[in-house]
DNA sequence: CGCTGCATATTTGCAATGTACACATCCGTA
DNA sequence: TACGGATGTGTACATTGCAAATATGCAGCG
């Protein structure tokens, strides 16, 4: 039942970095951030000790590589029953409320998605994926709310709104920072207060 | 030039718990939570590698002080320059302020407040401190926005949307997260949409 | 076909770390 | 003064990340 080795369990795995990465997810999700060594990686996969070393440089590499894919999955649940047809309403909405499924789904693989000390945060590949969420939400945040000021600068101060606000919920949801009853009830579009669309409030 | 050791180093130290914890904060700041071990906080208050068991059952249990101290100096931020009779929306920029001020002086020890892995969120001593922050947050958001709805649980989703916003912003800043010039520039109050007051639009 | 070079794995080794355990020291108190 | 609990020390051990030397097998080339 090896993955796709051979089938004599050849001295080469055949394609140990990926084995590695979906060992640490599977470790990640079951025991928490703390659970997850290389070693244990390397012994779930069936490889001595010391063989990750020659696909990720460090254990941070191995984070970095991880929390790219979680980038990559966050974009696929924000895109899912996304109807690009719909209007920016709809489509905002299903945004936030893929985002915050995917905190909910994968909290361990979300708060390391954001750890500073655990992740190389200049990595290419990972900000490649970030930009790709990024795009959704800037396209999700596109005339949604009023801002005062020099009106150049209204599309950064929405796309900051809406990521700050669905980024701080979704984490103080899966930190359980939230306790009282009703705010156990209130998803992310009811914690959104209404917003005039035109200048005059 | 001992913190206030007896005067010839006795065998005990007097206050190795309150010691170990400024250990622990001044490791975390300069070297990050990487950089942080039990073992480097006992050479640095100068007592053998095991003394801090007798005053820590873990690591856990350290950083959830740490933590705990976190959330009491995160109120002080919030409670800086705050004029207790200014009318409510005053206090709120003071708090709001004083909240990102303390996520961006201490990134690492803010990290550390919000990490699930790492502190037992259920520790009565955290809670304590988190509810402290909290009532200012609520004080801060009363009447802050109008949310559809049932009107019995407006507070709470005003409560959740401001600290939602805040906590993401702050987040995403010290994270490095926001990227393009314009964000750079945007303060937490300038990423806040005009808001009605009234029921009307 | 045999040789060689390179990517990939293994083995060994080491220092740092968290933690368990036995023992030492000090202080207050009966 | 004797004792017991709180507080420190020393030792020991398993786990971990990582470095370095070595082994293996595949692919290309003579």
């Amino acid at each position: 039942m090896e993955t796709k080795a051979r089938d004599t369990r050849p001295y080469h795995h055949g394609n140990l970095r990926d084995a590695l990465l979906s060992a640490a997810r599977r470790l990640l999700e079951s025991e928490g951030h703390s659970g997850l060594s290389l070693r244990k990686c390397a012994v779930a996969v069936g490889v001595s000790a010391t063989a990750p070393q020659n696909h990720f440089a460090n254990k941070a590499a191995l984070l970095t590589a991880l929390a790219a894919q979680g980038y990559a999955e966050l974009e696929t649940y924000m895109r899912r029953n996304l109807i690009e047809a719909a209007d920016r309403d709809t489509r905002r909405e299903t945004a936030l409320l893929g985002y915050v499924a995917f905190a909910q789904d994968h909290p361990a693989l979300y708060e390391l998605m954001f750890a500073r000390d655990r992740v190389s945060s200049d990595d290419p590949d990972l900000l490649r994926h970030v930009g790709k969420c990024f795009v959704i939400l800037a396209d999700s945040s596109k005339d949604f709310g009023h801002f005062a000021g020099d009106p150049a600068k209204v599309d950064a101060k929405q796309q900051m709104f809406l990521w700050s606000l669905v980024h701080g919920y979704a984490q103080l949801l899966t930190a359980n920072r939230f306790k009282k009853d009703d705010m156990l009830e209130a998803g992310i579009l009811d914690i959104i207060p209404e917003l005039p669309t035109k200048k005059g409030l």
